[in-house]
Formats: structure tokens, C-alpha cells, sequence
DNA sequence: TCATCAATTGACAGCGTTGTCAATTTTAAT
DNA sequence: ATTAAAATTGACAACGCTGTCAATTGATGA
């Protein structure tokens, strides 16, 4: 391996004039750096990284840790998002599945983000919800990402579940359709209430009362597709069924789109459907094309680096950051499940 | 931070023996071993990653790049193997995400897996094929999964596509289906000719003639659904349809049904439909379930981190070794998609 | 031309660890 | 009890880099 003396010798200075020149510090003559740089160029030298972070104490390396996030094909755009931005920012990243059955944050992979001085960590969720963040962990510049704390110690990015659930009503309202039945996710679900608040929301503004909601079991795959094609079942067999279907994600408007053929409805010609989720592999292979409302997982991914970075920097200044949450609107997914009255 | 001589200090010891504990070294009185880790405890002592590492020369890390695996949910399972295995084997795994246009094997990104003194480098595709590998990238140890060289010189690690095909063609003959149509994927795709092969081979050993096999164009979404659609009404206009169809992935498979109910055929009732990929979510979502042929990305992902360091250990030892390519078989997964005749 | 000051450069220590080798202690054998 | 041998322990250098501070060089003005 090339090292800082090599460089130094071929040019013919002091390995401190070396590094003045690799970090661009002033003070270094036009011909010594030309020198310098030609020598570089020639041996092919990197900086050791180890070397750099042994002397600064700042590794320039996050971790990203998850729960299985990287392993769920749903959100792995979080995981995208993170890596890009990392990069852009000059940050090396690290990746760690945490074990089954274990806390992420505890075990030999944790024993590592310890032992690498990384600067920061990012802990990303599969699905939106609370966590608790155990105190040892605070020592770190931390964000959360598609999950949160109550205590308000850590800041976190999370997708705006209120702000989807109104544009979902917007996007309804607007094709017309005003008898709207939301099949909404298992009610413990952080998601699911925020959604239905939006939704209705959306639904006063335009002065009507609020969609009929129904919640799913939370179950495993069995019971929960035969407890949607119940629900699927009763709302359609209503006096007055509704004109559109809302879901709680895509994973169940696809279910649901069976169901409804099963009972010889058509989509969107008989009953529009919306999904949740943007969940491309479902919604572009379904026909009709699942008309649904997008996740924004790449940007909270992205969101979260740009936090982390003002996160470490104020630690650094000894400032004090007030921990924030921050929420990253979705947007609308035109495709053809959602017709215009 | 805690550093080893503070429990060298503690311990009342030189930090030599704190060291010797640490790294399990022999000749440590057993009364000395115990304080010195009573030391480590209370301290909460962790060795830093960094200094060892420039100490040794060897990083303990690798390097996990991809073309676009990573975001890819098919495949993310190769990722999830590699990672656990590393974390098994003590490895901290770095995931680069290669940026998009880009060749992988350049670029910021590269640039720190040679600074960070990466042990070794895992390269991972999307889909199975054949790779030029730069010649620079010949320093380091590199196993390439899911796709492999010609020209030999690096070890890869790649499904049996060929078994895969003969498992079809097993499972298809096992229940009885002697007229089966083959929807292979485009010609150009290296899993293609050797499903192909397998899947003769299988029929060939029952004494029967090699099934009807046509070939997808390699077109975008919109002409390769026209495309499958035409295939599967020929197909099935045929005197003698055949008695299940056997498609090139899951997501074939999945349009296939889809087009098989708007002929009014029913699935597997009136012909069988057999996949390949076990995309779970779309197999297991499917009514009926898909049976379909499991590529075992997960098993390839845990077998590269053994080769890796196999090769990064006879590296080490001097001692040449002779690249591989390694063929991990698939498996069939039985769901309800193909009847018994 | 020479003093003065700024700009440029280099010597050296030290980050936390492990390898080398010498010093010390313990054990075994007489 | 004494001594040689073995086991245990420690002092110190070195890994590649950057910070400190001193030394050197060049530029400026009288």
C-alpha cells in the first residue's frame, strides 16, 4: 500500500506538506502542490481512512441500522435513499441487520458501531410506528426514520400518514366519488388512525360526512385475507354501495381487486379502488394499474442524512438541538383503478 | 472514550496484557485474565475497530456492491445472506450502492473501499449473467454473485439455473403433464437456455420429446405484456393445448393467469401454471398460489461470504487459488397452481 | 542592501492498538 | 535450598495520518 511517506519522498517534501496538499490547507506553493500532486497521481495514493479517523476521532461513517427494513421489499427505497445521500455527503455507510429476536441495538453488530467511532446512527423501521430508544443509545447522534419516540429525545423522519390520507380524499373527491368505503390496516397501526383523520378531513372541507371505515384484523395471511373478503363481501352488498374502495395498502387492494372479481364487479367500471403504498410491483402488474398514494421512502431516507449531519455538527459545536419530527408528504399514483363519475 | 490503557490502569497492568487479554492470547494468569476483564466490564470497554485495523493491515470489513440488487426486491435476498453470514463470521459489511450510469467499479464510492482498506468485495447483480470485471478490481479479493466472468478468473456464485429447470420439469412430469408449453424468458438471458436445457433433460430422461418452448421478446412493460398475451392465446388455441404452462418468472406467470381467466380457463382446473423466482409476494398472492421454482438467493448470498474469505485467506497465505463458479440449487415450492392429472 | 515580517515548510508527537523482545516471576528439578 | 527452564509480564516501537510549533524561505520597505 501506498502511504503518505511515498508520496512525500517521490515529491520531495515533508509528508505534512503531503497532507496539507490532500486537504487543500492553505499556505502551500502553487509548484510544491503541482509537485505533490503529480506525485499522487503517479503512485495512485488514497489517504487511509484508518488513519484519518484513528487521529480525528470522527470516522465520517454511519451506521444504518433496522429492523428489517433492507429485507422488506416495501421500503427499501429508505434504505436507497440513505445510501445515496451518504454518498453525496462524502459519508461512509454502514449496513446492519440486526439479529432475529434481538433488540437492534444490542449485540455484536452494536458492539461494532462502538468500536468503529461511527458518528451516527440511523435507525429505520419496516413499518411506521413508536419505538423506544434505550438510554445507552442517546450518546450517539441518533435519527429514527418511519418511526418515533414520544419522549421527544431523538429527532425522526416519518412519512405525513395525515397529509396521504387528505390527498387520498382529495384525489376521491375529485373524480367524484363521495360514497367511499376505507378499508383501513389493524387499528393499533400508527398509519391507520392518521390516514382516517386526513381522509375525513378532506371529506368535511368539501362539507360531507366522513367515509365509512372499517379496520382489519390483525392476523396472520389466512385470517386476514378471509377477513377482507368479509368486509369486501358487506360493503358491496350494501343499499347503497360505495363507489370507490380506499385501502389501507396495496398488498390488500390487490386482495380486494380478487375479491371484487370474484363477485363479478369490475374495476373501475362497477367500483374504483385506491391502494396506499405505491407499492410498484403490485401496482403496475395489477390490471387495471392500482391508482394509490406514494410512500415517500427515498426522500425520508434522504431527509435523514440531511438531519443526522446537522444532528452531529451541533454535538460537535455543543449545541444544544431540539429533536424534531419530521414529516414528508406522499403524493398521488395515477393509474386506472380510479375512474371519474 | 474509553481506550485500553485506562483498563490497563485499572487493572493495574500493562496495556500489553489487557491487549493479550483481549485477543485471547495464551500465557495470561488466570487471576490476571479475570481482573482485566472485571476492568473491561466495568468500563464497558470496546477496542477500537480503527487502530487495530491499522495496526493489522486487515480491515475485517468488506464491501458489498450492486448494480441495483440492493433495491431490487427479487433479489434483495442475496444482500440479506451476505449480511448475516458476515456478521456471523465478524465481518462489517460496507453497502455501497453503485450510482446510477455509472460502472460500479468507479467513482467516489470506489475510491473509499480502496481507503478503507476493504478486505474484500462481494459484486451482486440483478440478474443472472456475464460481467466484465475491470482490471483493477483484480487487487483485491472479489466474489461475484449472481453473475460470473468468462474469463475465469474470479469466483462467482450463480444459481443452477439448468437444475432449476430440470426441478420444473420434474414437478410438472411427477403430476403427470407430458404436453407442457414453456414461456421461457428473452432469449438473451442466461437463465433462459439453461432452464431450457434442464427442463429438456428432465423430459428427455421420461422418454418424451423436449416441450413446446417460445421466447419473450426483451421489450418494455407495455410490449412485453402484448407479447405474453399473444403467446398465451396461441399457445392455447393449439389442437392439443397443453396441460400446464410453464412461465419464465413469477411475473409472468402472474400476467399468464390473467390472461388464462379472460379465456375463461380456470387455473389449475383447466391447465396448470407453473413459475419461477418464488417472488413471494406475488406467488403467495396469487389465487390460486403459485407454484413456482425458488432461486435460492439467500443460500448464494451466505455461500459468497465463504468463498470470500476462503479467497481472502489463501490470498493472505500466498497460495493461488483457482476461481470457481458455484452453483447453488434452487427448490420446488409447492403451492396450488399446478393440478395432479 | 539589510532588517522585518509573512508565507511556506518540516520535525516530531501522538491517536489506540499489536508485535518484538527483554525483564521478571513462577515452576520444576535437583 | 538452589538453579535452570518455563511461564508471565511489560517497555517500546510502529501502523499512517494530522496538529503543534519551530525553522526556513521569500517578500517588503527603508
Amino acid at each position: 500500500m501506498t502511504t503518505i511517506h511515498d508520496v512525500a519522498l517521490r515529491a520531495g517534501v515533508s509528508i505534512k506538506t503531503v497532507s496539507r496538499v490532500i486537504n487543500g490547507e492553505p499556505n502551500v506553493r502553487p509548484k510544491t502542490k503541482a509537485a505533490v500532486e503529480s506525485a499522487i497521481a503517479a503512485l495512485d495514493y488514497v489517504p487511509s481512512h484508518f488513519a484519518r479517523a484513528m487521529k480525528s476521532g470522527q470516522s465520517k461513517t454511519i451506521a444504518f441500522l433496522t429492523d428489517s427494513v433492507v429485507t422488506s421489499p416495501e421500503s427499501i427505497d429508505i434504505a436507497k435513499g440513505v445510501a445515496e445521500a451518504a454518498a453525496e455527503a462524502g459519508l461512509a455507510l454502514f449496513f446492519l441487520a440486526s439479529e432475529p429476536d434481538k433488540s437492534p441495538f444490542e449485540g455484536p453488530s452494536f458492539d461494532f458501531i462502538r468500536s468503529a467511532q461511527v458518528d451516527g446512527l440511523i435507525y429505520a423501521t419496516h413499518s411506521h410506528r413508536e419505538i423506544e430508544v434505550p438510554e445507552h443509545l442517546l450518546e450517539k447522534p441518533l435519527v429514527l426514520v418511519n418511526c418515533f419516540e414520544f419522549a421527544g429525545r431523538v429527532s425522526s423522519v416519518v412519512p405525513d400518514d395525515r397529509q396521504g390520507g387528505y390527498l387520498a380524499g382529495q384525489l376521491l373527491l375529485e373524480k367524484g366519488h363521495k360514497n367511499v368505503a376505507f378499508i383501513n390496516l389493524q387499528k393499533d397501526v400508527v398509519a391507520s388512525r392518521l390516514r382516517q383523520q386526513g381522509l375525513n378531513l378532506a371529506f368535511e372541507r368539501a362539507g360531507l360526512p366522513p367515509p365509512h371505515c372499517v379496520f382489519l384484523k390483525h392476523e396472520a395471511e389466512e385470517a386476514y385475507a378471509e377477513d377482507l373478503a368479509q368486509h369486501v363481501r358487506t360493503i358491496m352488498a350494501a343499499d347503497e354501495p360505495p363507489t370507490a374502495l380506499f385501502c389501507g395498502n396495496d398488498k390488500t387492494a390487490l386482495r380486494a381487486l380478487g375479491v371484487l372479481q370474484s363477485l363479478g364487479l369490475n374495476v373501475p367500471a362497477d367500483v374504483s379502488l385506491l391502494g396506499y403504498d405505491d407499492f410498484t410491483i403490485i401496482a403496475e402488474l395489477l390490471s387495471p394499474g392500482l391508482t394509490t398514494i406514494a410512500i415517500p421512502y427515498l426522500g425520508m431516507g434522504r431527509e435523514a442524512i440531511s438531519v443526522l449531519q446537522d444532528v452531529i455538527e451541533k454535538r460537535a459545536n455543543n449545541h444544544v438541538r431540539q429533536a424534531a419530527k419530521i414529516q414528508i408528504p406522499g403524493w398521488p399514483v395515477h393509474r386506472k383503478s380510479v375512474a371519474t363519475l
